[in-house]
DNA sequence: CGTTCTAGTTGTATAGTACAACTTGAGTGA
DNA sequence: TCACTCAAGTTGTACTATACAACTAGAACG
């Protein structure tokens, strides 16, 4: 096998076995925001709200999926809904001010996190992995993890 | 905000997208092999067999977990277990014959779709963005994403 | 020996998910 | 206008992955 071969099997396997841990710790780390309720809270803020069906869509989940997390966003007083006046079968769910907080507070300390995590990195090379990941990220999309 | 910061933050957001897209389809590629039962059969081919609890500390699993998972790989006779003959607590786990070739069967599948999403990368690229993940995942646990 | 440690299993509970059946509202063609 | 079809969400049900706690069985060490 090549080096180039090895080193994207390598890649495939670390990135599967970070995938299944940062889902895992996710929760340990906030137990008021499962990894999911939080990607669902982050796309509301950056998309200033969306529908239910946008968000399954997306996300590639279930829209009973998204009917039942958004319900539970809403129980905790996170999100609201608002009727769609042209349409009433569409919600348009925000973010609420605590949603907002909430929102913020993990994103903190989910980097608080990984800063810790990369505290001996030296600069060069976390700008150099961070640069890989966003290429990676950013590449061709349905073939890999998509 | 340093450049060292910034690329913290890039990592972490990556990171994080990358996890919830791994999440979305990793079942969807592979209904014959869940994730986790992928990642412990290609560690139990790397390390010719291991212990329970050795899959359990490497992955953060609790043991039970292991204990199921390892079962159901029973059942569908992709391992064995061989009891060590000298600490009779201890199964000695095996890939079968099958088992190994459906690992290899999805690993196909899956290293062809990585290496489509990182087709076009320098091999030196490939080599240190691979060098960056196993560092990341080998690094202090319990604080990232681990 | 008995105590304590370790490997693994089993009981129980929870979260996240999908699929299917349903409800409600919107659009559309005769 | 009315019936039919399509779309958005909800609810019933089932399954998987997971953790934690309680347990069994074997080992190690005094």
């Amino acid at each position: 096998m090549s080096a180039a071969e090895s080193a994207v099997e390598t890649i495939q396997r670390e990135m599967t076995i970070f995938a299944r841990r940062a889902r895992a710790s996710a929760g340990r780390m906030h137990p008021e925001l499962s990894l999911v309720s939080y990607t669902l809270l982050g796309h509301l803020e950056e998309r200033d709200g969306c529908r239910a069906t946008d968000l399954a869509a997306h996300y590639a989940l279930d829209k009973s999926t998204v009917s039942r997390q958004v319900a539970a966003l809403e129980r905790a007083g996170l999100v609201e809904r608002r009727v769609d006046p042209e349409d009433h079968r569409v919600q348009v769910l925000h973010l609420t001010d605590a949603g907002r907080e909430i929102l913020a507070q993990v994103t903190d300390s989910r980097r608080a996190a990984f800063r810790e995590r990369l505290a001996d990195w030296p600069q060069e090379d976390l700008v150099r992995f961070a640069a890989y990941l966003e290429r990676y990220n950013a590449g061709p999309g349905g073939t890999g993890s998509d």
